[in-house]
RNA sequence: UGGGGCGUCGUCAAGUGGUAAGACACAGGAUUUUGGUUCCUGGAUUCGGAGGUUCGAAUCCUCCCGCCCCAGCCA
């Protein structure tokens, strides 16, 4: 079936791409990439960015590069980088043999900096981590120089390659720019280059005892890598000067910057830092969980890569502070699912049914369509028998106005059987809890389709009681209650306290057509008037499939419900 | 109170001097063996505010207001 990419619609950075190409100023070449750090899992935050730098290069017929930004030895891990290439694999994106990493450029960056101190721009301070710090200054003072800041340059390239060899401890000093200390942007107040950390590297080993900082690394891989569009999240912009000036003091290759706000979105929460809580004080079950905004939480929820590129897309790139609606990923999910998910009848809260004047010991088996959006899919078998189930919540003895399910005296058709009329009501006699309802069905109605022309108000999906296969489904909602403050700003209560503590819902018992009991993991589904499912990877077994609802189906009933109750 | 950004419908977001795209959400209606899907229809006299330039401004100028980021040897 074809996919429903959406044409590309206009956004600065692929507006400045477009008049590059105009005025040929990179002779034609779009070079990207897509840099994290291997210290965590990936979000859909980063698939925002996957997506623009992978989506932009193939849309320019340009490339792509995976880049690891690991140059911080005692965050990052081989672990790491493994899901972060799975999570963009799966995405749809290919980087070819264009996976590199910071550390490929070590030899280079060393020489880079063993560069800027023959040229007089860079120093080995000894000052204490502390005392740099002091040294600063603040947002509205001017910073002092370090004592150390005019020492020679041969007394500079002894220290710095003594650092390198592992002749001082950790914290005893570290490389500088020498650039000013006046400067009211901070970043120019004579950053770090290097410091010194005795940790050995997830793919270095221990070959460095010294490692570039961020800032000290980032532009040059860019440079090195003859990247054209440097694209990244608004909070590096007050550091394109420090990168111009790195670059423009080493005189190599200078790609232009772009800045782009970075994802929010509501009801979830996407820094790194509060999704690590979730995971450590045991909110979720780990980093998939499925309720996680994160990519692997997001996949083993049932979401498709398709669904997130739209998604991605249709939320637009600017420059503007922005909390996209929940509302918009899901409706991309429905969007995709929809037209790809077979449709197949779950009862998640069961009430068995019996048809008073259908005979017993009988089954029969009726034709269901798979997916009306999709012929091609064509049709199953379900059976059918006197004894039934449907779901709880379509059934009120004493129905408000718009509610037009089974209730007593109410004919309603059951779908692609009969239909059936309520004539009565079991209860338990103690708590007068619903225990069964008592029907009776029209034979005309097969398939049904009333010969008489009649019409019925609904229609109710059911499974045949004796052959229903029993199974665990679980049903995921928000992580965070909605919050009266439209943006997440200061005044928000904590995150935590908007924590949902009704996220996850597990039922069990669930009846479901027997076809089910073959589903394999990883398959989806859409459950009748319900919504859709997939089958969990982790923690299904064989011929004991477990459900992870992926999203709800719209809901016009539940919204006029819950208008009512105000 | 230093520097850097940003303010267009409830939420995203086009638009860059010629008279406010689109999407989601929302509200009506039609079709429907999923209260699903699909399909119509409705909505900013107005672009944070106030002045100014201009025949004409969301787009240019001035002032003001609000929000975000920066003081890691994190990225």
């Amino acid at each position: 079936m074809a996919s429903i990419d959406l044409k590309p619609a206009s956004n600065f950075i692929r507006n400045i791409i477009a008049e590059d190409q105009e005025t040929g100023k990179w002779d034609g070449r779009v070079q990207t990439r897509f840099p994290p750090e291997p210290n965590g899992y990936l979000h859909i935050g980063h698939a925002k960015s996957i997506c623009i730098n992978f989506g932009l290069a193939a849309e320019f017929k340009g490339r792509c590069n995976l880049r690891f930004d690991d140059t911080n030895p005692t965050k990052e891990e081989q672990e790491y980088v493994e899901s972060i290439k799975a999570d963009v694999r799966w995405l749809g994106f290919d980087w070819e043999d264009r996976e590199f990493y910071a550390s490929d450029y070590f030899d280079t960056l060393y020489a880079f900096a063993v560069d800027l101190i023959e040229k007089g721009k860079a120093y080995v301070d000894s000052l204490s981590a502390e005392e740099i710090r002091s040294y600063r200054g603040t947002l509205t003072e001017p910073g002092r120089e370090s004592p150390y800041r005019n020492r020679t340059v041969a007394e500079n390239r002894d220290l710095f390659e003594r650092m390198r060899n592992g002749e001082f401890p950790a914290g005893e000093c570290v490389l500088r720019a020498k650039i000013d200390m006046a400067s009211p942007n901070l970043n120019m107040r004579d950053p770090v280059m290097y410091r010194i950390l005795f940790a050995s590297h997830h793919r270095t080993g221990d070959k460095w005892c010294i490692y570039p900082t961020y800032d000290f690394a980032h532009g040059q891989c860019d440079s090195i890598e003859g990247i054209t569009h440097s694209i990244c999240t608004l909070e590096f912009e007050d550091h394109r000067p420090l990168y111009d000036w790195f670059l423009d003091a080493l005189e190599i290759h200078h790609p232009r910057q772009i800045e782009f706000a970075r994802l929010n979105l509501t009801r979830t929460v996407l820094s790194k830092r509060k999704l690590i809580r979730l995971v450590e004080e045991g909110y979720v079950t780990g980093w998939d969980d499925p309720r996680m905004p994160t990519l692997s939480g997001l996949r083993r929820r049932g979401y498709t890569p398709q669904a997130i590129r739209n998604f991605c897309e249709r939320i637009g790139v600017a420059r503007r502070d922005s909390t996209v609606d929940m509302a918009l990923l899901e409706y991309c999910l429905r969007e995709d699912l929809n037209r790809t998910a077979p449709r197949v009848m779950a009862v998640l809260r069961p009430l068995k049914v019996v048809i008073e004047n259908y005979p017993e010991n009988h089954t029969e088996m009726l034709k269901a369509v798979n997916n009306p959006e999709d012929p091609g899919m064509g049709t199953r078998q379900v059976p059918f028998s006197r004894e039934i189930y449907i779901e709880r919540g379509d059934f009120m003895e004493d129905p408000p106005k718009k509610f037009f399910r089974l209730s007593p005296g109410r004919e309603v058709r059951l779908r692609y059987a009969y239909f059936i009329t309520c004539v009565g009501v079991v209860k338990d006699e103690k708590t007068g809890e619903v225990k069964e309802v008592r029907c009776t069905y029209d034979p005309a109605t097969r398939g049904g389709d009333a010969p008489d022309g009649r019409k019925v108000k609904a229609t109710l999906h059911w499974v045949s009681a004796p052959q229903a296969f029993d199974a665990k489904v679980r049903l995921y909602d928000y992580l965070l209650n909605e919050t009266s403050e439209p943006d997440a700003g200061k005044d928000t209560p904590e995150f935590k306290e908007r924590i949902n503590p009704d996220s996850l819902t597990v039922l069990s018992g669930c009846k479901l057509e027997p076809g089910l009991a073959g589903a394999l993991p990883e398959n989806r589904y859409q459950f009748e008037r319900l919504g859709y499912f997939f089958v969990d990877p982790v923690d299904s077994a064989p011929g004991a499939p477990v459900f992870n609802r992926t999203v709800t189906l719209r809901d016009t009933w539940a919204k006029i419900q819950k208008q009512s109750r105000g």
